[in-house]
DNA sequence: TGATTGTGGACCGAAATGGTCCTATATCCC
DNA sequence: GGGATATAGGACCATTTCGGTCCACAATCA
């Protein structure tokens, strides 16, 4: 149970945004200022821009800014932007391809219980508090403390 | 963002177990009353008897069976036992290879917020109460409605 | 006109997923 | 003891998804 890797890029990527907010930042730009490869935001805004999290402007001096503040964004935004809605079964609703005894099944219901009680959980975290410092606690600290690692998922900026 | 089959599989088989609650069930039993392939349950099987939500018992009549009351198991420990921990992003407590930066980086005690909203969600149904009967929504009765369908993910029984 | 920057999609290797199957091992009953 | 029944554990393979890169094109501006 983990989100893509994309889907955490785009955090970072739109926390750099938030905190050069009404600026308009270009990929290059932001690949530079997060030490992500320069493909991979160019994709993460891609698909941030469809989503119309973010809005685009071409051309010399273009880029992206935010569509709105960071605290109208929430975690679950991000989310369904990058990875699609939130559906935990196939037998949820909005899904286009459902369970064929959805409408039978004693389960049904009940699943739309679970994933409306996921939705709001990613909807209660909004940009603008994952950018604010919290200090990582004890146990993550300890466990990074005596290790040299490969590739940072979530790069210091 | 959705769960994989077998987990879905594991509500099914699960909430099979339920009503044959103190049963011990087999594993070939629960693909005849639940209409899933034999093997697909085994699967299943072994894989909540390694996480011990149910028992099992060798030979001739054995099979399995739950370790605890239904209501005492949540929908996040059948999560947990198919798909491992959850851990959204690379920087959450308790994850084998955590991203180099976790310690310094900005949103990794956020990061560990949203992960906890996640799994309380996840614990706060359980098997019990996905086994009453709950009137699908309006929506997706409609979605089915009109349709022949391949394969159904949570048969009914 | 030419430099810059986003847009949309193709592409490919690597990894995860899903289903199935096979060989062991434990248990029970005759 | 011997045979039937069930689980245990893992191998196997086809298919899909994921991550990452790259290219041709359109828009904008100086």
């Amino acid at each position: 149970m983990q989100l893509n890797r994309l889907t955490d890029y785009a955090v970072v990527v739109l926390g750099q945004m938030t905190r050069r907010d009404g600026d308009v930042l270009s990929a290059l730009h932001v690949s530079d200022r997060t030490g992500l490869p320069l493909p991979t935001v160019q994709k993460v805004l891609k698909h941030l821009s469809k989503a119309n999290l973010v809005s685009s402007q071409r051309g010399v001096g273009g880029g992206y800014m935010l569509t709105r503040d960071a605290d109208q964004i929430t975690v679950g935004d991000v989310v369904t932007a990058m990875q699609g809605p939130i559906q935990l079964a196939a037998c949820v609703d909005g899904v286009e391809d459902p369970c064929s005894t959805a409408a039978l099944c004693p389960l049904a219901g009940n699943w739309n219980r679970v994933n409306e009680a996921i939705r709001e959980a990613f909807a209660s975290v909004t940009l603008a508090e994952m950018v604010t410092y919290q200090e990582p606690t004890p146990k993550a600290a300890a466990a990074v403390a005596d290790r040299t690692r490969a590739p940072a998922l979530t790069p210091a900026e």
